[in-house]
DNA sequence: CTCAATTTGTTCGTATGTATG
DNA sequence: ACATACATACGAACAAATTGA
């Protein structure tokens, strides 16, 4: 609890260029989160927090007012300001890091097609990803979950795949298609991911906020003539995926 | 190029709390990352750029005048805003999926031992992650790289085996210590990550900004008797980490 | 050379938000 | 609750540099 507070934490304010209040609201809502105070727990006192985060009181109370409007909060003049709700962890996506758990984690996936406007960006392919195919399908869709979008899919498809089956690569996610189709071969399938923002799009259609964190993929699947019949982007929103990762079994595997 | 304007960008905006300009700075340097606009090409002017985000004229050219702080453009007047520099991929950082690339990855690391202030964070374990050990110690280390700190580790380590070897515990990465002793027999490693925000102490230890997304590693190891013998916390920056990730791999291996 | 179009630079006024003491 | 200072955001008007007709 009595973490010593640091010198210059000005310096770590200003790094960011969001307002005072609002670093110090995510950082309250985040012991909330994390159980550091449960429901019914008495947060710090306006001076604790005051001298914690080195604002002034005017500031620690802007912040703790946004907690009060998230409904996370309650202010009792006198009393102290007690928690009443804990957000719920809403990290329901388990993104998956081999090719069976993963496709079978999108099998029954519903995406919500697209329409393409504009020209489709250019194909990212570095060398060890095979060769380009002659010529690419691209689809675009959003993924629900509980009624709510958690991933915009940016699919290149290897054209002659996609007009053998146009209707179930528009009604399925095309990773489970291809999967499921017994004239191609899949040799190498490979992901990367990194944390990104959401430009403008992503943010309307994830509804989140412009530059809101997100996990982007980008997966290649290479058939057995080294050909990339499948170049997919996509970003996931930040505040709902997880990793779980098996890095070592000698029990049952 | 010409992508349609949505209508209600407002709201977008005002899902996140930081000023409309670093906003649209962020997007725009996103755009230079990307290549997008290339070292000598000239961006769109003030005028389009107010159209597509939909602000107004000064609150763009804010925006702009935070890439040109950052050296990333020259304004010139009557002519237009030029690209000269791309910032350079730093996500130097691979996080590994597998025991052995992960042990491997961190072999050599000299991590930067920090002091630990006021009592360890309680032991965070899940039924799955086996049984407690009776005792942990608790060590808390900056991970650095090209002089630069990348991660803050946090872990519980079990005691009997701290205690046979605290010099090498000390001087190395913990996992690579517990992979390299003989008379430990590790039955299982599981990890899990989310996208976080970094804490006052993260952001200051990591020289990021308060709230700054990372990401954050939840490491348990588990022996041949069950016992969660590691249990290690480790927050990176998320603008340096990589997954890279085998789905699958028919040909080699 | 002049003129007009384009594009960034500058300034004003106003309103609201942020942060301090 | 108040007074003060500074930041953010808007719209509008005008100035200055560049380009090509």
């Amino acid at each position: 609890m009595a973490q010593k507070s640091a010198e210059r934490l000005i310096e770590t304010y200003e790094r960011s260029r969001s307002p005072r209040y609002v670093q110090v609201a995510a950082t309250l809502r985040r012991r909330i989160e994390l159980g550091e105070w449960q429901p019914g727990d008495k947060i710090s006192t306006l001076e604790e927090l005051e001298a914690e985060f080195q604002v002034a009181r005017v500031t620690v109370r802007q912040a703790v007012e946004l907690l009060q409007e998230e409904d996370l909060v309650v202010r009792r003049q006198g009393k102290g300001t007690f928690v009443i709700n804990r957000p719920l962890d809403q990290r329901w996506l388990k993104l998956e890091t081999d090719w069976e758990a993963l496709v079978d984690s999108i099998r029954d996936n519903e995406p919500h097609a697209l329409p393409v406007e504009g020209a489709p960006p250019r194909l990212r392919l570095t060398s060890r990803d095979g060769t380009a195919a002659d010529e690419y399908a691209f689809l675009k869709s959003l993924q629900m979950r509980e009624g709510e979008p958690y991933a915009l899919a940016q699919v290149h498809l290897a054209k002659e795949i996609y007009d053998c089956h146009p209707k179930r690569f528009r009604r399925r996610t095309a990773l489970s298609v291809l999967a499921s189709l017994d004239n191609i071969t899949i040799a190498r399938a490979h992901q990367t991911f990194v944390i990104g923002a959401a430009d403008i799009e992503t943010a309307q259609r994830l509804g989140i906020a412009l530059n809101a964190p997100t996990a982007e993929a980008h997966c290649v699947v290479v058939d057995d003539r080294g050909v990339a019949i499948y170049v997919g982007d996509i970003i996931y929103r930040g505040d709902r995926v997880k990793f779980d990762i098996d890095l070592l079994n000698t029990g049952h595997s």
